[in-house]
DNA sequence: GCCCCTCGAGTTCT
DNA sequence: CTCGAGGGGC
């Protein structure tokens, strides 16, 4: 009897799963949505009824359990890379032909000769062969084996899915693509995901499945919400994109059955197997499965057909029920995609080109001039608010003097403005038809607007470099003439330098408050000492009572407890969290109080290499300018040059300089290189060693296993040489392990890792 | 001297 | 997110 339950309320899931299946994937829904409701009611009834049958993959669970109380973060098993965008023929050209280049057969056979023989008299031939092959390809429009897949970029948030066995088991957003927020109890709650992926003959579920998709709200359903909200009286969204963001974020997933989002699967994480040899098979296989991938993308067999794509889609994207704003390109075999690897950032087979931004119209009232943490002088463009890309903007940045006068800027003036990546609002240009007659060009501050300080002048470098240097090349033409026997060319005399070449406005004096503000913000900020209970408003407040004008003040503010009482809004619990916060930031390390000291090219990365290379303050100050400007690490060049070492020696030695550095030292403020706690535990089995990691990693992020390597007093190099102890290859390994191999460098997976580090 | 890559710095709004 | 510039490879 209960097997025959069973079977019903099997049948009754099969049926529903298909139904959603219809719905999402192919979008042909072939049932009403009440004879739907009616079958989830029918399979609700029983289960009710069968309590003891009820599964977490049931469509009746999919909202399950108690509104949670945040989210936590997830390390994905792979990184969830970003794409690199372009936003013209050109640079999407430009892009086809460095692929073309990695990827065609024909040059690489030309490159192989090339290792092989030294003979320079092949050499001029192999180069003929070589851009005759480029300049055909570029008028073939770099066709290339397997073709380029043309999607179109749906606008949504980026999701990972992980199913294991077919089950759902995790969905995280994509964060910084290393680590996301777990949102699975939101997404089990979005129809258009299955709980469990659809058998399929040609295509077996593999144990470990890694999805990435979009999720996104369509425009109907976008239009809808909002309209409840304003008739709540309540804050609509700006725009699908947000709404589909707040949606995920809702703690109680309830609220997320209500809205429908939709899923479009476009990408693979970890995968058991690997049984795919294109990106098109791919996404046939996910189809297959019963997850929704874009129906309207593209096969091309040259990039000149791909713009013929991108350019027909742009008039279609309005008809669609979703918002697109680019589409993605992508080289659609895996094995060519391996060859082309990845940047930090992005993988290098793939990009993105995005339409036009959206533009808006407004007028400019007023220009500010900010006083940055460096003295620098920023013009603030002050504008009628306008809504533009889903946020009202009234601020834009006009970065310098230079750029104000290249676009010819006016008070008064009618402009236009977009969102450079739909985020930061940037002045296009203006609109010189709607120009009140008597407009003039604005005045830069001749002195400081905070301090009144003086002030100095930076100016492009090229263009400085071009002035400076046409005496000497009217010279050289001069000398090749006279040799040669002819007169000489005339080089035409650059522009003598203006306001449109100026780079940059600085107020000089050390002592300017402004300037002062912003560097304890800096230093007190995270990724510096962070000193928790001390953001941009206490520091504010702390500097305009006299409180803290130094670095040093920071750390002896316990002293003026009773004034720190007096602030607005500071009782004693706050204050009291205060201490404890600039206690803590003690400890921080000296990589990190180098970063906070804001000196000029130093920032996260140069100082980690100058801390973990000289180890305290004392060191790096008794180190000589070439000292620090040649150094190596593990024989690699270090990243530190002539300019930041200048930077950092001018800093140390200026009288300035030594005394906060003085300052910190009475503070008790760590100046050393911090040796975190797990060092002690971890013991040294890396001491000296040089390890190189490439390829993708299954349980640790790039940072983390690179942290790990520190910890264990390894060094973490970025390139493979003769000095390379051991390399950490991962999937998808590229030309590191190539070269590796070629100097015999031993090679480790993950697991030998952890047996080398004894974890 | 010309690329390519990475880093630093400045930035808006919720 | 984007620009500009430093660093380094060729």
């Amino acid at each position: 009897m209960a097997k025959s339950v069973n079977e019903q309320i099997e049948h009754l899931r099969d049926t529903i799963r298909e139904h959603d299946r219809r719905y999402y994937v192919d979008a042909a829904p072939i049932i009403s949505d009440q004879d739907y409701d009616k079958l989830l009611a029918e399979l609700r009834d029983l289960e009710n009824a069968h309590p003891e049958l009820i599964t977490p993959d049931s469509p009746t669970q999919r909202v399950a359990g108690e509104p949670i109380e945040g989210f936590k973060t997830i390390a994905h098993a792979r990184q969830m890379y970003s794409i690199d965008n372009t936003y013209d023929v050109e640079s999407l050209r430009k892009w086809a032909a460095r692929t073309f280049e990695t990827v065609d057969p024909k040059l690489a056979k030309i490159e192989e000769k090339a290792e092989d023989t030294d003979a320079p008299a092949d050499a001029k031939s192999r180069r003929d062969k070589r851009e005759k092959l480029l300049a055909k390809a570029d008028e073939d429009g770099y066709p290339i084996d397997g073709g380029y897949f043309v999607d179109p970029k749906v606008d949504g948030v980026a999701i990972s899915l992980r199913y294991e066995r077919g089950k759902l088991v995790l969905a995280a957003t994509r964060g910084d693509g290393v680590r996301g927020d777990d949102v699975t109890q939101n997404i089990r709650a979005v129809r258009a995901v299955p709980l469990v992926l659809r058998e399929h003959k040609k295509y077996p579920i593999p144990s470990v499945l890694e999805v990435r998709g979009e999720m996104y709200m369509p425009t109907a359903e976008f239009e809808r919400l909002n309209a409840a909200f304003l008739a709540a009286d309540e804050e609509p969204f700006a725009n699908p994109r947000n709404a589909t963001a707040g949606t995920l974020k809702q703690l109680d997933s309830r609220i997320v059955a209500e809205r429908r989002l939709q899923f479009m699967a476009h990408g693979r994480g970890e995968l058991t197997g690997d049984p795919f040899t294109t990106h098109s098979d791919f996404l046939e296989a996910l189809t297959a499965w019963g997850l929704a991938t874009n129906p309207r993308s593209k096969m091309c067999d040259s990039i000149d057909t791909v713009w013929r794509v991108i350019q027909g889609f742009e008039a279609e994207r309005a008809k669609l029920p979703y918002g697109v704003d680019g589409m993605v390109v992508r080289v659609d075999r895996y094995d060519l995609q391996e060859r082309l690897g990845y940047t930090s950032r992005f993988p290098r087979w793939c990009i993105a080109y995005k339409y036009a931004a959206e533009q808006a119209t407004t007028k400019l009232l007023a220009v500010d001039w900010q006083v940055g943490k460096t003295g620098k002088l920023t013009p603030r463009a002050n504008m009628e608010p306008v809504f533009v890309a889903g946020t009202t903007v009234q601020h834009a940045t006009l970065h310098n003097l230079g750029e104000v006068r290249r676009k010819d800027i006016r008070l008064g003036d009618t402009v236009i403005i977009e969102k450079a990546g739909e985020i930061i609002p940037q002045v296009v240009r203006v609109v010189l038809e709607q120009r009140p007659p008597d407009s003039k060009p604005m005045k830069p501050p001749a002195r400081c607007p905070e301090c009144g300080g003086e002030i100095e002048i930076e100016y492009d470098q090229r263009r400085e470099h071009e002035i400076a240097s046409h005496a000497a090349k009217v010279d050289r033409e001069k000398a090749r003439a006279a040799k040669e026997g002819r007169k000489p060319e005339p080089i035409a005399k650059p522009a003598p330098l203006s306001d449109a070449d100026e780079s940059g406005r600085y107020c000089i004096n050390p002592e300017c408050p402004a300037q002062l503000r912003e560097r304890l913000i800096h230093f007190a900020g995270r990724g510096q000492m962070d000193v928790d209970g001390m953001g941009e408003k206490v520091v504010h407040q702390l500097a305009d009572a006299g409180l803290l004008t130094t670095f040093g003040d920071v750390f002896s503010l316990h002293d003026k407890r009773e004034a720190v009482l007096e602030l607005e809004r500071m009782g004693e619990k706050k204050a009291d969290n205060l201490f404890a916060g600039i206690d803590a930031a003690k400890d921080r390390g000296l990589a990190r109080v180098l970063v906070g000291l804001g000196i000029h090219h130093v920032g996260s990365t140069a100082a980690r290499v100058l801390a973990e290379h000289f180890g305290s303050i004392d060191a790096l100050m008794a180190a000589s300018f070439e000292n620090v400007a040649a150094f190596k690490v593990r024989g690699q060049p270090s990243g530190i040059g002539p300019e930041i070492a200048k930077s950092l020696h001018t800093f140390l030695h200026s009288a300035e300089g030594k005394r906060v550095i003085t300052e910190l030292k009475d503070a008790g403020v760590k100046l050393d290189v911090e040796k975190s706690a797990a060092t002690g535990a971890a013991g040294f089995a890396l001491a000296g060693k040089t390890l190189v990691v490439t390829g993708t990693l299954e349980k640790y992020s790039r940072d983390e296993i690179e942290a790990l390597i520190r910890e264990h007093g390894g060094h973490a190099a970025s390139s493979v040489s003769k000095s390379t102890d051991y390399l950490v290859a991962g999937e998808k390994a590229g030309s590191k392990l190539d070269k590796a191999k070629k100097l015999g460098v031993p090679i480790l997976n993950e697991a030998e890792f952890d047996k080398l580090i004894g974890v």
